[in-house]
DNA sequence: CTGTTAGCGCCTTCAA
DNA sequence: TTGAAGGCGCTAACAG
């Protein structure tokens, strides 16, 4: 006996055992209530030619009638295109999600699907995450579940891919996977450039994670600024924040202790800059009239304090936006000229938490 | 011959064709490499008995040497497990964003990975939202991708299924579907009750949609506090704003034209509420001076102006942490007893928005 | 301990 | 115009 009952088989109505009450149908139970076999079937779902139209009626209707829709996995197994972008994120966080909504934005109409993947939950798993969690996750996936990927900063080179990859954010440079970027360098110059327009010279700087690239650019931008304007630099106002607040409010209050505490202070995110306000207030000081802070991010909490910050805004949404069109690109021209390091542009967004120094 | 070469074959290296550069690693070319067979591999690579350990050694080594991963859509085909819960968004909006934060948050350490999806982008396709866009993203991810999902928003009655689901904020009703939400009641009475304390006597209210259960709830909130504080309903002080920024701005616009116009309005949303001010100031009127106004949700938007909003905060990632946990229960014992309502307390933050009415 | 066999749900030749 | 057979990558039962 063939593995499925066929349409001479005395049952019309469908095997035994199938269809039970709330389970997924599938193409054979779609195939025993039409009367027809699997492939026709298939070949309705797929609009492929070579089905008599009463038959393709028919079949219809059993879809209808069974609220079939085919498993993209199984389909996804059998041809090679799923029609599904993956987003993979190491995890859901404000960053990620605006990112998500540009990219949903350029997907609107294009066919595509989105699937946003965020890998094991599991706290850091030392054996697991020596190779980046994006490549794991690219493995799981790739090859069949997605068409093509686009990886939010991601912590290593993905290599060995067997669909397109665009990179958003990396923490390093990337070799051969076009990634989208901002403007680090810019936007720490902006920052410095705002504090030097306001009359400050003697500008802090607390920095990044220094083994990432952003971080370093926007030191990089920070120090050209102060160069431009003919003010020295001076090393000692450049201390080590690492993105958290912890280690920078330290940092800020060992700063605002010395004998000649700087008036203004960049850091190198707004988690930073609302931690130095923090210090400032616990040494009993005035943010911002005895110290401006300008952060970098915006991010929501960034507005809801007092005073509310100013800070270098990502273009998020544009960036993931411009990752997601040159994915469909990609996706459209296999053979295109992949390699391109695209730089979004920054805005400095001006508000409570810098003012000219007191004279 | 068999479908794949074998130990046997002559081929010691992979069969020609087989991972050509920058293509995924399969089990047939870890098995190849390390000169065993598929179900081998398959073994070690799910830790059953039954391999010596030489060879689960010479296999690993195969593995690591190739980066290869299993493919997560295989192997859920053949089993019915994925460890991989999956939440289904209309869209990738901020709503969606919290509760996937709570949800993410809930799943940590539970060897569950994440899934967020969205179905068709495309822009509404009357054909296809006949069944519910949740109906369509489960019957193609379920039964097999994911193994439990969480439903947010939904528009429509989730039947059918084979995998566990839970409902977050559902639009209507639900009948068996376990589901989470807000007091929207409560929700309602509380910035009412807030605009009754401070004074105020003629409060409008611009409603949502009124197919909507969220909606008609906070309307009904709304209505019993006016009643408790012995304040007479003015029906004609109820407009209707939709949830959306244009109806709401000219439903309130033509309110305050009035001979006597109200002191305080209570939008059924943020997204209104902030319409409101706005035809409040085109109006030359002071907010909140002139008129005090309360929204709902607590979205970012809701800080970023002046003055800040007052509103009704909904515990979105609570809310993303009880479905998760609620999911996670129904999949740890199937026969769990599954219908239940959750209604998870809201909170009043009062800002700048609302004052006392001028006497 | 190891390999062969069958099949998850689907699509695509290829024959009838 | 239709259906039978094969196989995508993987796992589970069974046979050796």
């Amino acid at each position: 006996m063939t593995p499925h009952a066929t349409t001479e088989t005395p049952a019309a109505t469908p095997p035994a055992g199938v269809r039970t009450l709330g389970a997924r149908a599938t193409i054979h139970d779609v195939a025993a209530a039409a009367g027809v076999s699997v492939s026709t079937v298939s070949k309705v779902i797929n609009e492929r030619y070579g089905v008599a139209a009463k038959t393709a009626v028919r079949v219809q209707a059993a879809i209808a009638e069974l609220g079939y829709e085919s498993s993209l996995i199984a389909s996804s197994l059998r041809r090679g295109r799923t029609n599904v972008i993956g987003v993979l994120v190491a995890g859901f966080e404000p960053f990620a999600h605006a990112v998500l909504e540009g990219i949903s934005e350029a997907l609107t109409d294009t066919g595509y699907e989105l699937l946003a993947y965020s890998g094991s939950q599991a706290s850091i798993d030392p054996e697991q995450s020596r190779r980046g969690w994006e490549q794991r996750s690219l493995s799981k996936l790739g090859g069949t579940l997605i068409d093509g990927a686009i990886v939010v900063t991601p912590s290593a080179e993905s290599t060995q891919t067997s669909i397109p990859i665009v990179a958003i954010d990396p923490h390093t440079g990337t070799h051969g996977t076009p990634s989208i970027d901002t403007d680090n360098y810019g936007g720490g110059h902006s920052a410095t450039r705002h504090l030097l327009d306001l009359g400050h010279t003697r500008i802090a700087h607390a920095r990044g994670r220094t083994d990432l690239e952003s971080a370093r650019e926007r030191e990089r931008g920070y120090r050209a600024a102060l160069t431009e304007a003919g003010v020295d630099i001076d090393e000692s106002l450049i201390v080590d924040g690492e993105f958290r607040a912890e280690p920078t409010a330290e940092a800020v209050a060992a700063l605002l202790d010395r004998d000649e505490p700087p008036t203004a202070i960049f850091a190198a995110n707004d988690i930073s800059a609302l931690a130095a306000i923090g210090a400032a207030r616990a040494g009993g000081l005035d943010v911002p009239g005895d110290l401006s802070v300008v952060g970098f991010d915006d991010i929501p909490a960034a507005v809801s304090g007092e005073p509310r910050l100013t800070t270098i805004r990502q273009p998020l949404r544009d960036m993931g936006r411009a990752a997601a069109e040159t994915l469909l690109r990609l996706l459209a021209e296999p053979e295109a000229t992949a390699p391109e390091r695209l730089h979004m542009p920054i805005e400095l967004i001006v508000r409570g938490s810098t003012a000219a120094p007191r004279k």
